[in-house]
DNA sequence: GTGATCAGTTAGCAA
DNA sequence: TTGCTAACTGATCAC
């Protein structure tokens, strides 16, 4: 990360020829990355015999050093927080798909079995045989398969806890094919 | 924004003392807010009388204060941008949880009508009456509360589509309370 | 002292 | 020239 980015400002350090050594020497030879891997220790080893301007040119260049470090950290956790954001963002999206269809799924279940239960309605009816249920079948059109985004009032009336079925036939009719039944209650569950 | 934000280093300028004129005077007298905010042709107007040194110190400052204010915009920018990511997340979340409850409504309801549906099939059984699909009811078991996230096999394998239901009577038994039907077939839509 | 972050500066790209 | 942005720097804050 921190390699050879050292070429843009030279500003107190007095270099700006082509001269490899400069007249003014760096007091000891240590390179930046040298430097900036020191302990603390090993730093006041090679700082000892030292003059004190020498002896803080040194540590503000380590500074310097540790700071470049710790500002290209700061940029790399910064673009790591973004792409965890957006990574998130797609992860919640895929999810909505995935609710999307299997919502399409149930909702397509829902309609068929409900075609059948209506021709079985239609049928009892049909033949004078009462199908009574403890609530009226569900007001709730099901049939859209455009999903409306935003329609925030999915019935949450109902207990939905409706398990019993009561079917009871007429006592009699002149209707042809149908026949006599009893009271019939069948409960399930 | 970049209101009274300069004091943090003195390079170049060279005025180190509290003097607030200092020998080198500025040779145009503009403050910083009025040179960023002067046009192309006001700042010639300005530099009209000068010698090319200071036409290049006056123009390279206002660069620099030019490219003080993009660096603002573009971290202002770069928070929005953040900002906006997680406004974005937040609104799939919802949407996220609203799905899941239409989807528990929705579920809800087939399991409702399918409690009925097999009610009313066990009583036509019980009395003889066939009722005849063209497709064997749904496998799942839409009982499940507890979401799995991942489960992939939604039953892409039926077509949907078998809006007929076939009821049909046996000709008779000499079980009790069953009567005679006719062969009826209810095909809807 | 160490690490992180902010505001300002510079270099360099792109329109 | 203008605007933007990556990298660097000094200042400052928290631990």
């Amino acid at each position: 990360m921190s390699k050879k980015i050292f070429l843009s400002h030279v500003k107190s350090e007095g270099l700006c020829d082509i001269t490899p050594k400069p007249i003014t020497k760096p007091s000891p030879n240590v390179t930046d990355d040298e430097l900036v891997a020191l302990s603390v220790k090993e730093l006041n080893k090679l700082l000892k015999g030292l003059n004190r301007e020498d002896v803080q040119k040194l540590k503000q260049r380590r500074r310097t050093l540790k700071n470049r470090g710790y500002a290209a950290n700061c940029r790399e956790k910064r673009i790591s927080q973004k792409e965890e954001l957006e990574g998130e963002k797609d992860g919640l999206r895929e999810e909505v798909h995935r609710l999307q269809r299997e919502n399409d799924v149930v909702r397509m279940e829902l309609n068929s079995l409900k075609s059948r239960y209506d021709a079985l309605q239609r049928f009892a009816e049909a033949n004078k045989i009462h199908v009574l249920t403890a609530q009226p079948l569900y007001l709730g059109n099901h049939m859209h398969h455009s999903r409306p985004h935003l329609s925030l009032e999915s019935m949450r009336t109902e207990p939905m806890h409706h398990e019993s079925v009561i079917v009871k036939a007429e006592p009699h009719t002149e209707r042809k094919s149908v026949g006599h039944f009893s009271s019939v209650n069948l409960v399930r569950n």
